[in-house]
DNA sequence: CCTCGACGATGAGGACACGCATCCGGCGAT
DNA sequence: ATCGCCGGATGCGTGTCCTCATCGTCGAGG
């Protein structure tokens, strides 16, 4: 297993390291936030510090999650339940809370792990009335081929919808999904992004506004 | 969600149960080992109690693995790391130890469940007289496919029946899931509501009042 | 039959959520 | 240095929805 050590604290980072090689997993270590998210390509498991020196853990998290589904299990020195529920949320697997006991780890990395559909079905991939979403290369493609530029946060906006198609999604999720929760619920730039990407979209109305909860991305 | 607690302390079961069904999840209760292995079908999650009085926890966990693929959540007041990652190696998805964290329990769950592909075909759809109500979707239908739009209140109302088909709810259980307790129960603004949903309901009796109590969405 | 409490219906008004035009600062490319 | 694009902020218009007040109805019990 391809494992991914997101740590600052040297003795920390090197004993989990030499754990997990000693449990036959395939070890790459990184002690920053921008090197998690630059370094994840093809690692099969992710353990995360939220007390990282340079910034904060759960936006780590958060923009991990926006380009890697691999599990993620956040290992922190922060017990309370406010931190636990909001990681989770974040989409972390697991959360385990400092001091770390080396085999309840690995038994957990197995058991998060096993859960994953081997050979998952990269169904990153969603098609809906002509249009066409591959959240892998983050391309969207409207009917008859044509290709549709969306900018970055336009991209995140609509991934998220994409992610749920045909489900109801809150105004709050997506805000925390693609902004993080340091985001006034107030401000008005969401709704601006929401009609950019309708613009750009062959058919706005595949973009549902549910008043009063969130939108939805009709299948 | 369909969730089986597995629990002999009926305390602890009764807590669990009620957190679970404000969530809007659908609860089954056990006290024995033997209960849950006969009760396990149709339930997408399992809350596994390692102290049961009849037996081996360790033992039905294992049995349980063997008849079924639903996640399963060890609940336990053993927080050694031998139990921990014996019970992971069984086949536990999580394992947690009490006192339980209510929203931690459920943020757990949530993380555990999004895992699963294969939860798709009751997704959350009540269907009754003609009447489709998607939960997910936050969608409701009546016969041939008119599509009929409420409200957020309205949708939060009707949902909290819906939840509960064929079962009667309380005014005071409906208050507090859709308005949040510091709401005065007093307040007509309830039955304003109410008889706008029935208004747009193509059968208003589907909604039966029981006097003196609360109301039913018949089933 | 009368009373009383609980529930049903309706109209008005203030509050609020959403869509959108517009401005501004930042940043990378030409 | 300049230009163009992007993302955030702001303010307003608009339509909708929530609530309240009011009155009507219904059922149960004396």
């Amino acid at each position: 297993m391809r494992v991914l050590i997101v740590e600052d604290d040297d003795s920390v980072a090197s004993a989990l390291a030499d754990a997990l090689r000693a449990t036959g997993h395939d070890v790459d270590r990184v002690d920053s936030g921008v090197d998690a998210l630059l370094r994840h390509h093809d690692r099969e498991v992710v353990l995360l510090d939220l007390g990282l020196r340079d910034g904060d853990g759960f936006e780590v998290l958060r923009k991990l999650r926006q380009v890697s589904r691999a599990p993620v299990l956040v290992v922190t020195a922060r017990s309370d339940e406010r931190s636990t529920v909001r990681a989770l949320h974040l989409g972390a697997d697991d959360y385990l809370v400092k001091p770390i006991r080396l085999r309840e780890l690995l038994a957990r990395i197995d058991a998060v792990t096993r859960r994953q559909p081997t050979a998952s079905p990269p169904d990153d991939v969603v098609a809906t009335h002509g249009l066409l979403i591959d959240l892998a290369a983050r391309t969207v493609t409207g009917a008859d081929d044509t290709p549709i530029s969306l900018t970055a946060k336009e991209f995140a906006l609509l991934a998220v919808l994409a992610r749920r198609v045909g489900t109801a999604v809150s105004r709050q999720q997506i805000l925390d999904e693609v902004w993080g929760d340091a985001f006034a619920a107030a401000s008005r730039s969401f709704d601006v992004h929401l009609t950019q990407v309708r613009a750009k979209l062959p058919v706005p109305e595949l973009i549902t506004t549910i008043r009063g909860f969130g939108y939805r991305l009709e299948a």
